[in-house]
DNA sequence: CGGGATCCCCCCAGATACTG
DNA sequence: CAGTATCTGGGGGGATCCCG
């Protein structure tokens, strides 16, 4: 099931839902990141997110594929076979969202880090 | 466990994944977007969210508060009692964001049923 | 190398009932 | 009114094996 699909089945499509359920899943946002600014082969991706299991980094891209974020590409010439992953159009228009979030993120931790210390200084 | 508490747990923080860490839950997205222009009572947030229950509800907001989104307030001088909800300064500084994968989801969607019509075309 | 299929466990969330 | 407590099942995700 697709992210559109998943938000538009309550009746009222909301888009924000829909970007969610697009980045929502435990490693999209990293792979993301991984191939914002080069393609990746899958056991390159692999290696780059220590702890996913190759299962779900084939699930993962595979939504994300759905999803047309990003595209996968087969060079079966050789063998064994290579493929490797990049974004798509709609993929790299996201890129600016996720670094607003990140950005936003790096402040918000900013911001509880210095409220901490500041309650210590008050301790 | 915080939404912080959770992006940091596997030693490297990152950021991004703070970000959704707070967005991510069946509710939260559409809980935000109610509180955006002025705070609601927690009736009022149940009556506006069709499906969720009091559970899921207390849940999510309780998410939110403890990651310093929004801010409970209670007024115990009747009883009943009343409680409110509203976002916090941290809480209006996502506002941005929200709006921005708001536009985002709506391109998406418009994107995909352009190339779903013209698809239809082709056939 | 790059996956898919299968089994299985645990946790999330729904239903329901109770409370200050 | 504004929540908690408890029980329960269904699905997400890990482990393992198989395949082109």
């Amino acid at each position: 099931m697709t992210a559109l699909e998943m938000s538009t089945r309550h009746g009222e499509t909301c888009p924000l839902d829909t970007t969610l359920n697009i980045l929502n899943g435990k490693w999209k946002s990293i792979i993301l990141c991984r191939l914002m600014n080069h393609e990746l082969r899958y056991s390159e991706l692999l290696r780059s997110l220590p702890g996913c299991t190759r299962r779900m980094l084939s699930l993962q891209l595979l939504q994300l594929e759905h999803d047309q974020i990003i595209k996968k590409e087969i060079d079966s010439s050789f063998i064994p076979i290579k493929t490797s992953y990049h974004l798509t159009e709609l993929g790299q228009s996201l890129v600016p969202i996720i670094q607003a979030m990140d950005n936003w993120g790096a402040n918000y931790i900013k911001t509880l880090n210095k409220k901490k210390s500041s309650n210590a200084i008050v301790r």
